[in-house]
DNA sequence: GGGCCAAGTGAAAGACTTTTTCAACTAGCC
DNA sequence: GGCTAGTTGAAAAAGTCTTTCACTTGGCCC
């Protein structure tokens, strides 16, 4: 999702631009990993001072309802939001450097997800996949 | 994992058979769903009185590093706990009544898995799938 | 059965994280 | 420029999870 899109889905769903909400897009887009809450505090404060803790949990709350920002799970800090790209939907992890990329494959899981809910009568509506393991510049360092 | 199983287990690695291990055993092994830590304490409690949440807390990590219960990631409370079925390593949560079951299936996430790797470079050592939607009583219930 | 002791326990305190509240502020519109 | 609904930050509150430490206990030995 690029920042520009992001600022203009705000304006055009009913949300105000604020400096805030354009220093917390600012710094989420800017990112290659995973941020938690803090730490986009710490980063979009740099920018936009006075910033307050509660103003960022608000904003990613609203990017996250509208799809600009997908929170992910972490087995240490839980919670972390990344940028989405347009209409990918999973997340790789690196273990090394915490950077987050995304793959399209929705159709890959197709099969499996109607094999599923044929033997189990569930009738799917999401899924939650995410794959870690080591980047290629994290793999080259570890050896 | 069957009750007995996960407290052999314990004594097989060292670790004491207390009261309060058993009940926290016995809780997880008995619900059908997904438990906090609260509510795994407000449970065990019940037959365990006196019993602390911080033992919760450090049972779970036991049992969870021994690989007899499997932390679940949920958009609301983050973190649940389900003891695990033999093998098996996917969860499907049931957004109706919170049911948890596993299923397998490892094998059809390979191809994809393979796929990403030779694409992106990455070697990817972990993954996490969870499938939600509604098991065949809520989708009853539902109409 | 009684004693020993490392492992385990609970209360309290502390460290964080996240939410709620509310008076003050401001972006966007007239 | 002025209006107003949406937004903001400080403070407080509500949670969640971890750390600490004196006390207790399960499992083993004799």
């Amino acid at each position: 999702m690029r920042e520009m899109t992001m600022a203009r889905g705000l304006r055009n769903r009913g949300h105000k631009l604020t400096q805030q909400r354009l220093a917390v897009i600012a710094v989420v887009h800017e990112a290659q990993e995973h941020l938690t809450p803090g730490q986009v505090f710490e980063r979009a404060g740099r920018v936009c001072p006075g910033l307050g803790l509660t103003t960022v949990y608000r904003t990613l709350e609203v990017l996250s309802e509208l799809g600009f920002v997908r929170r992910v799970h972490l087995e240490g800090d839980c919670h972390g939001y990344v940028a989405t790209s347009c209409g990918h939907r999973h997340a790789l992890i690196c273990q090394g450097c915490n950077r987050v990329v995304e793959f399209p494959g929705e159709e890959n899981l197709e099969p499996l997800i109607e094999w599923i809910e044929a033997r189990t009568g569930y009738r799917i509506d999401d899924h939650l996949l995410q794959l870690s393991g080591l980047c290629p510049d994290c793999r080259a360092e570890a050896g």
